[in-house]
DNA sequence: CAGTGGTCTAGACCACTCG
DNA sequence: GAGTGGTCTAGACCACTGA
């Protein structure tokens, strides 16, 4: 393709600062990144071969493969033989596969910023969801229901239920920040893994009213089963997401 | 803290071979994890200096370097400045987490009997296309348009495409069989991972169609990028699942 | 067939940390 | 202070690919 930049102004932008304690593969990366994610490196642009930028940015070529390489594993960069090497932009952030997080720090990894609406709060007795913590039918749950937020447009309803035979703490817990972190710092309960299965439903009425919707929209169910380090599953969520404006990425491996 | 293996000796099983056409640092990673996931290293064990296990397999210290920084990168080891390097935990059972696998073996975990009917087939050029897989705009794509069905019930309605530049003979593919076993098998092709998107949407009429719906119903869109260990893109899947038969399951680690 | 990235070498200097 | 990993260099040869 076309190069959207010359190759000497490209340089310039990526030539590393000698007065800068960070490495020079870093300081390179980490410019050569900016480019590519504010598509001033648009996809499919040509990027000067290894030795060339080397030359430029007088550094050996290891340094600029070292970059190359990163950015060619995070699939943002492929090379084609003697095609040279190409962009491959992708704007959005790819989350970690698989890692278990919290509503709050996706939202941040999608550059949104979250906030939360506690709508409702108790414990209860329930012999059903008793059977399905494990626990005896007298166990008590702490229930939550909460609207999650990212830039202030609502973007899941979720109900949460937590054993509090498991971390009775919880119950004098102020709903502010993490339920993980809570868990881990005054209940000492290490999260280990979760299932989780995500379904298409349309969202009910009560439901479409709270995102703003004139009729039922279809919307991810996701259903989290969350378990300690001890395999005791401390807590069920059950978040719906809006369809329009929510998706849900991972890595898979082979 | 202790060696359970004298250095000597891991040398050997560490020691590389010439004539094998896998480049050294894959040979010697490939051995080194061995060891650590086998336990054979254990928790705790240290590992000796880059510079003395260079030396002892006669190869360069950035060489060793390239696959000690691989078993750090994924946590398995961990350097203490003059402390030398030491084996870290060995990573529990970690079940089929993200794991990457066609429809047919994910409907046979689930007990349901796979099969699937070939709606369209077609070798395409498209600069859209092109440009997304980050070829040249000549480029040529196997398009696949597959009803995949469990126990004889319409499932998915998928599109994919196929680089053709990456697997010429998935051209003369009689797409029978899993297309993941192609590529490895006359392609070539070993897949290493893939990014995957999971939306809600409501189904159109052509597809609602196909489903025996009688209206529009929600439904699990998911996009897969899927690339090779060489980081190339192979694959681009958009698959549409039922929402009323269909839930998709994974797998979370903290 | 010329140029690309993939691999590898044999050095070097540095900051840091342990003994 | 000695040894570690972190970084970097200036070469080299190879397989492969696209012009």
């Amino acid at each position: 393709m076309t190069e959207l930049i010359p190759v000497e102004a490209l340089a310039e932008r990526l030539r590393p600062n000698p007065g800068n304690s960070q490495p020079y593969y870093q300081q390179i990366l980490q410019q050569l990144t900016g480019l590519i994610d504010s598509g001033e490196l648009a996809e499919g642009a040509n990027l000067p071969p290894e030795r060339v930028l080397a030359d430029l940015l007088a550094v050996s070529r290891t340094t600029v493969k070292r970059c190359y390489d990163a950015l060619r594993e995070t699939h943002k960069l492929a090379s084609y033989g003697r095609g040279g090497t190409v962009v491959r932009g992708t704007p959005r952030v790819s989350p970690e596969m698989g890692r278990l997080k919290g509503f709050s720090e996706e939202m941040r990894e999608l550059g949104m910023t979250p906030s939360t609406r506690l709508l409702e709060r108790v414990v209860i007795q329930d012999r059903t969801l008793a059977s399905m913590f494990g626990g005896p039918s007298s166990a008590r749950f702490l229930k939550l229901v909460r609207l999650r937020l990212g830039d202030e447009q609502p973007m899941s309803y979720e109900t949460a239920w937590y054993d509090l035979g498991l971390a009775p703490d919880l119950e004098n817990w102020d709903t502010n920040g993490s339920a993980y972190a809570f868990l881990r710092d005054p209940c000492g309960i290490v999260l280990a893994d979760a299932d989780q299965s995500i379904e298409a439903v349309l969202s009910s009425g009560m439901e479409s009213e709270v995102f703003g919707f004139s009729a039922p929209a279809p919307c991810l169910l996701l259903k989290r089963r969350t378990y300690s380090s001890h395999r005791k599953l401390v807590e069920y969520v059950e978040g719906l997401f809006r369809g329009d404006a929510y998706a849900y990425r991972l890595k898979l491996r082979a």
